[in-house]
DNA sequence: AATTATTTGTGCGTATGTATC
DNA sequence: GGATACATACGCACAAATAAT
């Protein structure tokens, strides 16, 4: 056995994903470890460390570690550029600003999405323009609001949404579809310590799929 | 300032949020942060290193620590218990087999999940009994397959996708909605090393809402 | 209820490896 | 090749949490 956290972790690994240590069960100390690899208790601690970031364990002083209960799985999921996403699957982004307009302090716009030409999406958004002044002069016909956010407004934390919703005839003009065709839409806020960022509704075209490796 | 990893997380993070340090520009070395924090460089270390797991910096040998050029944000979405999920509601969870039949080495069920008595979903399932024999003799009228199958059959990888479709007859019927009504529906695979384990297809109950933080 | 023993958490200093400029 | 900066190892020490007494 070489000496690296991560083979350490490896093997933790296989012996949990084997039932060598089963769900609930309690695992050997740190010492106890590091003497069976041959190899520091600092190294036992990343490689063990890393596997509770992960989920598969749940370590607790003095009570030792222990093989998660329930080995939750997490998928994780970025907070999309759409120029990027549109990209990726090997089609050209465009987008087209289609309203804009300043109600108080908040800056109401939107924007479609293509993909080759085609609807990709119909993004609602407002933004705040106490917190976010600069948008107030940016030009979205150039740098869509949903890219020159992610590039300008970092934020504190957020929330998103995903909802299945009728097609409203809004949608349905835009994204060239029936009325109340179903629509896999994603409602999202953002904020800063001072506040809301901005507010978007995206109702993307009929078909879209989210998917997530676990 | 005080020494622990955490804590030179923390400021760090704090500059580049505020943007002291920019998107893209390179950071001090670590032996550099070490002297200001007055800390050892391995805890700079730690604290980077988990910096760039969360995405926030990229570090290359040499090449030096960058704060990463778009601060991609994740959002983490647990493989969903839903007995979890809907106790998590407030709710009491419940859960109907509603069909078991064996085609092959496949065997298929159908479950209704339930919150408060009410549907909440609608599962159609397929489990690979070549890979799961122990599927096989399971009583998923006690544990529901969800379940059972998160504790005993762990998996090596997997995906997720989530659509909106319109209700079909067989959703219309459990669900107690119109044919034809927006569903978020969840598809989902999963593999050991040996092959596919299950694959399911889960229609949730309409105005079912997909929460993630970021 | 207080004490002790055990286990993990985290720090320090140091040494060496390794990728990259 | 040499210099540089991160990656990761080691051994040690002490702190914090908590199970057991």
């Amino acid at each position: 056995m070489s000496t690296g956290w991560q083979e350490v972790q490896a093997e933790v690994l296989r012996r949990i994903q084997n039932r060598e240590w089963p769900p609930g069960g309690l695992i050997p100390g740190e010492v106890a470890l590091a003497r069976e690899f041959g190899c520091a208790r600092a190294t036992v601690n990343r490689a063990l460390q890393a596997l509770a970031d992960d989920g598969w364990l749940e370590r607790r002083r003095r009570a030792g570690t222990r093989v998660a209960l329930s080995p939750l799985r997490r998928a994780q999921m970025s907070v999309a550029v759409l120029r990027k996403e549109v990209e990726a699957l090997g089609k050209t982004y465009g987008h087209r600003l289609l309203m804009r307009k300043v109600a108080g302090s908040l800056l109401c716009l939107q924007t479609l999405h293509e993909a080759d030409g085609t609807p990709y999406g119909i993004e609602d958004r407002e933004i705040d323009l106490t917190h976010i002044p600069a948008a107030g002069s940016a030009d979205f016909t150039i740098l869509s609001a949903n890219e020159w956010l992610v590039q300008n407004a970092p934020f504190d934390h957020g929330n998103m949404s995903y909802m299945s919703e009728g097609a409203t005839a809004f949608d349905a003009r835009h994204l060239e579809c029936e009325e109340a065709t179903p629509l896999l839409v994603l409602y999202r806020e953002t904020f800063s310590e001072a506040g809301r960022i901005t507010r978007v509704r995206l109702a993307h075209a009929p078909g879209h799929v989210v998917r997530l490796q676990i």
